[in-house]
RNA sequence: CGGGGCGUAGCGCAGCCUGGUAGCGCACCUGCCUUGGGAGCAGGGGGCCGUAGGUUCAAAUCCUAUCGCCCCGACCA
């Protein structure tokens, strides 16, 4: 491709609204272009790397048997209800009706039509396994779209389904997509960390995150520098450290604590650390109040208590109907509930005298002790892991907490969308007898992981893209523009061009700008042509990701290119592969 | 949805307080010149000042409403 006949207007400064590395560049490079907030056109130079991100994923997928289709965006709201999503999500699904009124979603993933295939298709056990993916535009209505591709509101997803005789074979077949996302990340030159996720009923390993390290992540892990136990900040277990308990229990009292109402406040008016206090948040599950409490030093893991409670819907409860409930926010206490499910974290042990709220206006008790002031009937672990807890894994290190980018998902999802009360999907095994079919569901935001990966390769300069996903592998920039530097350049485009995807920078421009933009759209070799090489015959090589520069004859260019590519391809060798059995 | 910030040319900004012919840099167009790190000279095109009301002889500027965008938080099947 000639620049000077290329879609390609890169911004000398880049757009206010642009924070993040990624963000900065997509747009300055012109690869992206926004529509409107969390909407963005891809423009030929975004096109061209998401293209490649989409080939990696299709040979990865296709070398463990997938097999690519396409379905609508566009869904009847009827199978939507069938599995109850229609209900159970909120606002992020947006449902419409058409001229007859009748009632459609736009699809956010496509278990529903997905299942519906396979329950059309799947009859016999000889059907078995099957996996289908997609690589299409899934759309969320996302309440704060955000950081340029990191975070929007239509893109393009690669969505796999597998369906399963039986959970034995889902759990032999789990291992081959864990380690296809691994090769996925790693070709893309990206190294991901794959951490224990929530994955609800299911329980187990059943669920993954694929996580990029980032300061620019919106997400939290935990990882064991010891054992290298990882998992998502909701779901982590760490072991909490016990209070010891107090020898000679007092008795509980009243204080008035006028609008003294946050720990952090109550630390100050009493004195005392955090985790001398009882902290009860209440919820509304599914419709029914209920009373969280954990001690003051940790925050309650919605996760952790929506999973235990078995709730579909979890949600602070208003402060109206804490009121109609006799409950004072800022002042609630599991002392003298009466009639509501309370839950307590497992670090609320006996023996320790606590600080908790007196379910009055602006008092406090002092001097409450579990199992004395108030019962204990229901225990779960629903706190949140913390920086420096040791971990549950190995009993050893102290946890670390990482932020990071969700590259991708991978997700034993059962019969939650083939069981009977959803979508009813059944198959003929050998006997002749109807069997349930297993699912996994596994997906990737291809966008994101573009944006990913400009946030792990850039510099002050701009991008620098692994081969295997840049727009083109090759920048030629000429830089003078004397007849026979002209003719050294077209004579090189054409020559490399049969081989490789190269962009010829033939612009009237001068080479400060030339350069400047070589650097801003990351291609991860660039050639240059000038009068001072040509008198010699020779060319200059520069790579992106390691600034190396070498001059290079004519004559021995194909052969060195070859050497330079080879050796810039993204290894996928000594990842963390799961054991495929 | 809560908190904060911003809407003036494609991009970055000034002008607004104190109302009076809309400006600067980059980009873009023409010509000359120039080719190793965002060159030079000369000429030029482009804006209902987000939108709608109001105040006023007069509104980018003051008032009201509304829409949009960004950041932090909540939320994220």
């Amino acid at each position: 491709m000639r620049y000077s006949q290329a879609f390609i207007h890169t911004l000398f400064e880049a757009p206010k609204e642009a924070e993040t590395p990624s963000h900065i560049f997509l747009l300055r490079g012109s690869f992206v272009y926004p529509l409107a907030a969390g909407l963005y056109s891809l423009l030929p130079l975004g096109h061209r790397a998401v293209e490649k991100i989409k080939g990696i994923i299709r040979e990865e997928l296709d070398a463990i048997g997938g097999m690519e289709v396409t379905m609508p965006v566009v869904n009847p709201a009827e199978l939507w209800k069938k599995t109850g999503r229609f209900f159970n999500i909120g606002e992020e699904l947006i449902r419409f009706k058409d001229r007859r009124e009748r009632e459609f979603v736009l699809a956010m993933t496509h278990e529903e039509v997905v299942t519906d295939m396979a329950k059309q298709f799947v009859r016999s056990y000889r059907d078995l396994p099957v996996m289908l993916y997609q690589i299409q535009t899934k759309i969320r209505d996302e309440a704060r779209p955000r950081a340029g591709l990191l975070r929007v509101r239509e893109f393009q997803m690669k969505d796999a389904y597998s369906f399963h005789p039986d959970f034995a074979d889902l759990d032999v077949y789990y291992p081959r997509i864990f380690n296809a996302y691994l090769r996925i990340f790693a070709r893309c030159g990206l190294k991901s960390t794959p951490i224990e996720a929530d994955s609800g009923i299911m329980g187990g390993s059943g669920s993954h995150e694929f996580m990029l390290e980032s300061a620019h992540g919106e997400d939290h892990f935990v990882l064991c520098p010891a054992c290298g136990y990882s998992a998502n900040t909701e779901k982590a277990v760490g072991v909490k450290a016990e209070r010891t308990p107090c020898a000679e229990p007092l008795a509980m009292e009243e204080v008035s604590t006028p609008g003294v109402k946050t720990i952090a406040d109550l630390m100050g008016f009493f004195g005392a650390p955090e985790k001398h206090f009882l902290k009860t948040v209440a919820y509304i599950a599914d419709g029914s109040p209920v009373l969280a409490v954990v001690r003051g030093d940790f925050n309650v893991s919605v996760t952790k208590l929506a999973g235990h409670l078995k709730a579909v819907h979890l949600d602070y409860a208003p402060e109206k109907t804490l009121l109609e409930k006799g409950l004072n926010p800022g002042f609630l206490s599991p002392v003298g509930v009466d009639g509501m499910r309370v839950v307590f974290d497992t670090a609320i042990t006996g023996g320790a005298l606590y600080i908790a709220g007196g379910n009055a206006p602006d008092m406090h008790l002092k001097n409450v002790l579990a199992g004395r002031d108030f019962e204990v009937k229901e225990r779960a672990d629903i706190s949140e892991v913390r920086e420096g807890d040791r971990c549950a894994a190995c009993g050893g290190a102290e946890l670390r907490i990482k932020r990071g980018i969700e590259l991708g998902h991978t997700f034993k999802l059962g019969t939650k969308y083939t069981a009977a009360d959803s979508m009813d999907v059944t198959y003929l095994d050998g006997a002749g007898a109807p069997n349930r079919v297993v699912m996994g569901c596994y997906g990737i935001g291809v966008e994101r992981l573009l944006a990913s990966v400009i946030e792990k390769w850039h510099d002050e300069g701009g991008m620098q893209f692994p081969v295997s996903i840049a727009p083109y592998q090759i920048i030629l920039s000429q830089l003078g523009n004397q007849p026979e530097v002209v003719a050294m350049a077209e004579r090189l485009y054409s020559k490399l061009g049969a081989a490789r995807e190269i962009l010829y920078d033939d612009r009237g421009e001068s080479p400060g700008v030339k350069l400047k933009d070589a650097d801003l759209i990351g291609i991860p070799v660039r050639l240059v042509v000038s009068r001072k090489l040509e008198k010699s015959g020779e060319v200059e090589i520069k790579i992106r990701q390691t600034g190396e520069v070498k001059i290079c004859p004519e004559s021995e260019l194909e052969a060195t290119l070859e050497a330079i590519f080879k050796r810039l391809a993204p290894s996928i060798e000594n990842l963390p592969y799961m054991d495929e059995g």
